[in-house]
DNA sequence: ATAGATGCAAACTCTTTGCAGGTCG
DNA sequence: CGACCTGCAAAGAGTTTGCATCTAT
């Protein structure tokens, strides 16, 4: 479910691999230290839209010296280098290693977001383009309700 | 554009106007203090989705002895009966005047979140729900990109 | 060797809360 | 009058930054 390379529309892939995360941080300069590899791999390896916190809690599992600076200037870098997606939630950013295109259920009783599968919408985004004279660059459906868990549990949701 | 009235479907408005935003507060032992409609009608005749800070700086031209905590106990206030809709951005919780139902579009060189008129997606919807057991109680679509202030003066966006 | 990364602690921003006094109905 | 609300100041939560030290290449 998650890729390990990104090649981001590389020119022509004709002849050897495409880029890896290595390539992607290399051709910028960048390092691949242990801490960012750490943190790059658990934000892919959860499901669930992590915050800071819960990456910094799940990282030094693994690397226990690791400081909550370096979860947060890594997951800013990673985001920025494309290599991660971060999105605003109420309770503080949150990150997601599937950087394709899909959408987006937000439980709003437990605040989990979870994934789904992406829908084309080629002649909406064009009409909303041409209507108003934004340049659209990406697009999403976010739907909000209750999570299967929560709803079984019902009771003691945020929820009227 | 905006409207004055927030029904929430009553069970019936055969006789006499619906329920006022008076009402909607008086209904629940709430006052419509001097601070609380000011607010409330920045936010209502505020199309860019304002923050805190910025109704805190509007109200403050009509009622300058007001405080910052007012405007946040009385935004998180009305946002939870339903007065009005609140959204989490990178740069802290944004309220909306207009809570029917509408799309967004969000510029990622300013920052402004635009509302754009919104499309039913019922077999989207039942798909969704079918699919995955989540209850889905609300949807949107949300765009991203740069609206046509922002396209002009290019170069000093936050975009590659 | 050296640009870049890390850990630590302090600083910052946004938001919430305790409390004494003021206000709406 | 009494419940609700306000201003002020202090506290909280999440995130960023300065700096000396360390590390990947």
């Amino acid at each position: 479910m998650i890729t390990n390379n990104h090649s981001h529309h590389s020119g022509a892939a004709r002849n050897g691999p495409p880029p890896t995360t290595v390539d992607t941080l290399r051709a910028r300069g960048l390092k691949l230290t242990r801490p960012r590899r750490i943190i790059l791999d658990v934000v892919r390896t959860t499901d669930a839209h992590p915050t800071a916190a819960f990456v910094y809690r799940r990282v030094r599992r693994r690397l226990p010296r690791v400081s909550l600076a370096t979860v947060y200037r890594n997951l800013r870098l990673l985001a920025a280098e494309g290599l991660l997606a971060e999105r605003a939630a109420a309770d503080g950013m949150r990150f997601d290693g599937n950087t394709g295109t899909h959408d987006h259920f937000t439980c709003l009783a437990c605040g989990r977001i979870y994934d789904v599968p992406a829908r084309p919408q080629t002649a909406v985004r064009a009409r909303m383009a041409s209507s108003t004279g934004f340049e659209i660059l990406d697009y999403r459906m976010e739907f909000y309700g209750r999570c299967g868990a929560c709803r079984r549990r019902r009771g003691r949701s945020r929820l009227g």
